[in-house]
DNA sequence: CCTACCGATCGGTAGG
DNA sequence: CCTACCGATCGGTAGG
């Protein structure tokens, strides 16, 4: 009499799973997710895994959607209240170095990972993966653009490609080199990049 | 009579199947070989994959090893006989995207794709990769402070960074956007960074 | 959500 | 270098 209750356990079922893939697929990437896996680390059968996707690929699409939705909620939403300027892109750069430093995923920066994984791989996730990191791209050019900054780059679209090239480097020095002055470092790159003071 | 013979041609065979595990590992992923896939590729069986390397893992590094030598011949060699100074980082900057643009790799940089690939897998891959990538950064530091440019990074390592950064971002664009404009946009973009006249 | 099972493929070996 | 084979694991399904 209460499929309520049911549907909320569905939910919430599907939630650990896809979070647990998350961290998961960020140490071993997403094509290293294989069910059996997470069927153990969850302690459930492979078919209570699989079950409520349907197919690993539906799995890791949806594990790839979290993952954007970490990465904004630490990147992005903190600085949306903000009026744009230079302040909000200092802020959101201390944001991006704070995520890459103190990552919400155990083997780093998912989506630069995912990327380098699925450029060579057609199929419904390297579209998805496609649109994320477009739409990310984007938004980042407006926010320098608005931020009215002189700097060395001729472009908001320069400028965009090198912040999130400062990224991926950054991610590198820290998950690959253990480097530990990479953040900082980073971050005064990003600053010195689009023009900010340091 | 002659082992001659059958050492070199235990050395071609060798030498194909590395070829091949390196094309095939920029679409798919080191982690992504799979000695059957190479096996029908080349149109041998499985034991004569693996024999002659013991263990796909050890074929994983001798793949790696492979591909870092791809880069320097595609970007360190062609300037290493110029003198050092403005001129040959200008150079430099030319053949690293020149390799991003036309790649020897069908996938992308091989060297990027299996940083992300493995930063969060120790295991002697792992340990390659970090000298291989820790060479390349001192060899670039060390060009970036010969040629003794004006630019708004404060230390040829924070320079460093953002040309690394910068390239990981164009095979980004290439790879994964089909972006047309990448490469002559990362190209204004080191150059840039570095403080060189476009 | 489980157990039990499917055919396919995995890395690798034995023996030649 | 091959064929033939090993135990383990793959993604996924049937039936409950």
């Amino acid at each position: 009499m209460s499929p309520r209750h049911s549907l909320a356990e569905a939910a919430r079922t599907r939630d650990r799973i896809v979070g647990y893939a998350v961290a998961e697929a960020s140490r071993v990437g997403l094509e290293g997710l294989t069910i059996g896996t997470l069927a153990d680390g969850l302690g459930m059968s492979k078919s209570g895994i699989v079950g409520p996707f349907g197919s690993r690929e539906q799995l890791q699409i949806e594990a790839l959607d979290r993952a954007g939705g970490i990465f904004r909620a630490a990147v992005i939403e903190p600085v949306a209240g903000l009026p744009a300027g230079p302040d909000r892109l200092a802020r959101l750069i201390d944001a991006w170095i704070g995520y890459l430093a103190d990552c919400p995923f155990p083997g780093g920066c998912f989506v630069t990972a995912a990327s380098t994984e699925f450029d060579g791989r057609p199929g419904p996730l390297r579209d998805h993966l496609r649109t994320a990191v477009t739409t990310w791209r984007s938004r980042l050019s407006g926010e320098i653009a608005a931020a009215r900054v002189e700097s060395a780059h001729r472009s908001p679209d320069e400028a965009a490609t090198v912040l999130i090239g400062i990224s991926m480097a950054v991610n590198q020095e820290i998950q690959l080199l253990d480097e530990p002055d990479a953040a900082e470092r980073g971050r005064a790159a990003m600053r010195a990049a689009v023009g900010l003071p340091q």
